[in-house]
DNA sequence: CCCGGCGAATAGACATTGTCTAAAGCAAGC
DNA sequence: GCTTGCTTTAGACAATGTCTATTCGCCGGG
């Protein structure tokens, strides 16, 4: 969205093509790319963009909480543009599907001081595994 | 502990060297040992044990269920030998320290049907996020 | 409108983690 | 002690990500 774009000058982002087609990859369709495929489909808009690029500026958004990082899989990190709702994933462990999803209830509520062992808890990260419709069918 | 070598060999694994040493490096610290740290400690039991050997050890522990595999980063997988008793992990975003943890309550009850999307779901996996006291400290 | 400084992009080497293959080794039953 | 075929081995290969030195080009000052 032409949003990001300026919320991303107002912070002192240098505005480049570069730049430019990295945001629109992710916020053209809304699913959760590995860094090759956000590279693979910059490098349809702006056949001359590298691979170093893709992974800084990605890198980049993550830093400024445009953008958040998940790891389904042991595989490729995977960005997920949708960075301003607090979610969690479901991940068919067939074919690697994922969707965002909204569990009730608040996990971090669930952890007793007991089993904190002093740490200072500040976030969660909730990944539900099972099969697809699509893999359920086959 | 031997318990896991006795169940190892009444499944019909054939015992060899390799496998002991792994099975005692897994077994000996309750930690979550990464596959290349596993292979250095159990290069030091056994010298001539190559790479391939301990991630096909490690890769067959996990199909029989005597070991989980967990990725708390994205880095490398690691190996928790505590498989029978089912448990989420609180991790040090500075150090990488990992504790195994048991929330109260159940985040599979804590996701609505209308959340599914037609997913069969079977299992979920809460990662808790956070500063350890060592970290904190510094 | 043009320049120059410095942030950004580039190509490609490098690092890490994991997988695969073909050949040699060895556990276990007979 | 043989034989069988499961295991191990070394190293090539693959996938993902990081780093570096060099070149490029955005944009504020003139």
């Amino acid at each position: 969205m032409s949003d990001l774009l300026e919320r991303l000058r107002g912070r002192g982002w240098r505005m480049t093509a570069q730049r430019r087609v990295v945001a629109e990859v992710l916020d053209g369709e809304h699913v959760h790319l590995t860094a090759d495929e956000v590279h693979a489909r910059a490098v349809a808009k702006l056949p001359e963009i590298s691979r170093a690029t893709v992974y800084n500026t990605l890198g980049e958004l993550v830093s400024l909480g445009e953008v958040l990082e998940v790891s389904t899989d042991q595989r490729a990190k995977r960005y997920d543009p949708n960075a301003h709702q607090p979610h969690h994933h479901l991940v068919c462990a067939q074919c690697g599907a994922i969707r965002d999803v909204h569990p009730v209830g608040n996990p971090l509520k669930d952890l007793p001081d007991s089993e904190r062992f002093g740490f200072t808890v500040s976030d969660v990260e909730v990944t539900y595994r099972g099969v697809c419709p699509n893999c359920a069918a086959a």
